[in-house]
DNA sequence: CTGTTAGCGCCTTCAG
DNA sequence: CTGAAGGCGCTAACAG
């Protein structure tokens, strides 16, 4: 069977079957409580009589509201920011706005070309992961009349709200889990220094050992966060370390696996914490104690405070909220002995 | 700074300042070849200066023509289903439809709830991996005047488009690559019967196998498809066949890393193909070769065929696209010999 | 080639 | 508590 067009019922259609005029099919709709009970129920029953489906876009016309909020990210494919979209996606479908899916690509005009749609829509706000660094843009599109809430993403407070994960207290927690574990002679295994992820969470590791005079701390870097590099670096390693932070799932899984090869047991000789929790951590062999990031909350999160700046408007106050990265505990470390 | 609320330019505004009617800034707009060059120019200017920005949905309000579609998915976190979102929102970027995100979280009444919202959005389509094997909500939807386009699920063509991935030609060509590369006893590490994706896959294993005389083909069944059962069977196998073939990459990971532990050599004593190519198969410590699916295509040519079918509407003839997976060559594998 | 006019579907004063 | 009328921003006839 094709497509049958038609015409879907106007409310027009509905005051006539219910034999009342539009305004106060209207009322039912928007607001019961100014209705006789008598005739909300007649007009009731002709909406379902015709079938009759409000259509949010003209009402948005008249009152000035629209029902959308954007989201603008660099790749959705990639699994931190489609867990970012689905928390969002949830938190905008409890609120009923729609959300419009911008995938940037990692092309900044591309970017831009999403931006200029959703003023064109007049969306209600926008969650964004930004490509570069330069806030210009995104000032001109709040200028705009689009409030913004950045993700994953610093901001400086006064231009709005943003959300994103602690890093320093990942690493806090990653370390500081291998040190109750009994560990103390302990390794980081990180990305590029430059990464700010990865700094953070160095930092955090040594936040850790501080507390804990007792302990050592190393560092290595390897060129790419893969499973690969990981077991090149445990096939390289000269004495070896009781407990190792990766600052990645990948790297961890590779470690695990070279040490493997030679003869190291985990969580036996050496303890391996690793870091985000994606699919690979609870697949690989030994599975992985890691830390979880709740990128779904953080996502929900920024529909909610977008929404919140929309609908408050002047009582809203800008927040930048950061939130906390939890420990999964797993096969590759021992279980801690109480402090 | 806070949000600065200039109400934007009307269209009339720009007529006013380019001292011309409204509907020739319309026109101007979108049908230029109409309008004289020198008065379209001052209209540009009277555009630019004012920052002008048009509103489809004020313009699809008159026109009956709305410009978003929807995507509705099971679940965008799950790479599968983001890698189709990411190639729909690509198409739709292209053509300057907006994409809506219907993330129905394998919950039925929510997938109902976003088909009732694209009804009253006048979504001009949608493209959706459905939940159940029900067709009665997607019929009534698409009775409702919204075409759909049905993803990695099959439909009768009379009622639609749709697009899937074809995985018995998969399964063939990931055995017939183990056989070009001279393997002759051959397994299969499989999912569950009741998966189609399973069975198709097997399938296409026998008929590359049936070409070839002198082979065996063997096969076993994994509980779940995870790394943990992959390891499992390498384990557990008796006589080892000198080809395997795991329909899906997390089985392959496993599998080669239990026969690391056994000392057995991939690809040299055993080469093994995956499915999916999914990250894990590149960052695994031999990578492996693969069956790539070309998931972003899918969604990409969804959003076209539904954009052809609401664009060309009589002269649209349904069409039930399969693509074609391909083989992705890495370390697990040894190189063919030509046939 | 350009201007005038009448809605698209709905909400919201303002009267009754 | 209900109805009539105006307009949100835009396009599509139809005149000029």
């Amino acid at each position: 069977m094709d497509t049958i067009s038609v015409r879907p019922a106007r409310i027009q259609d509905v005051a006539a079957a219910a034999g009342v005029s539009v305004s106060t099919v209207s009322n039912v709709l928007n607001r019961p409580e100014r209705v006789n009970a008598l005739t909300a129920e007649r007009v009731r029953d002709a909406v379902a009589a015709l079938d009759y489906v409000p259509h949010p876009g003209a009402a948005g016309l008249r009152t000035g509201h629209s029902s959308s909020i954007g989201l603008v990210l660099p790749d959705v494919a990639n699994s931190f920011y489609s867990r970012i979209a689905r928390g969002a996606a949830d938190a905008a479908y409890d609120h009923g706005y729609s959300l419009v899916l911008c995938d940037s690509g990692d092309a900044p005009e591309r970017e831009q070309g999403y931006f200029t749609m959703l003023v064109e829509q007049r969306a209600v706000g926008a969650v964004v992961v930004p490509l570069g660094a330069d806030p210009t843009r995104l000032t001109r599109l709040r200028e705009r009349g689009i409030p913004l809430v950045l993700a994953d993403r610093a901001m400086p407070a006064q231009d709005g709200c943003s959300v994103s994960v602690d890093d320093i207290a990942g690493g806090r927690i990653a370390v500081q889990h291998l040190l109750d574990c009994g560990a103390r002679d302990l390794l980081v295994v990180n990305g590029e220094r430059g990464i700010r992820q990865c700094a953070d969470r160095y930092q955090g590791a040594r936040q850790a050992v501080r507390s804990r005079r007792a302990a050592r701390l190393g560092q290595v870097v390897a060129e790419e966060m893969t499973v690969a590099y990981g077991m090149e670096i445990a096939r390289k390693l000269d004495d070896l370390p009781d407990g190792v932070f990766c600052t990645n799932d990948f790297l961890a899984a590779g470690l695990c696996r070279g040490l493997g090869e030679r003869g190291v047991k985990v969580p036996e000789d050496v303890q391996v914490v690793g870091y985000g929790d994606l699919d690979i951590a609870s697949f690989v062999g030994t599975t992985l104690t890691t830390i979880r990031q709740p990128v779904e909350e953080l996502g929900r999160a920024a529909v909610e405070m977008l929404l919140d700046e929309v609908e408050a408007r002047a009582e809203h106050a800008h927040e930048t909220r950061v939130f906390a990265p939890d420990l999964v505990l797993r096969e590759s470390t021992r279980a801690p002995s109480a402090p």
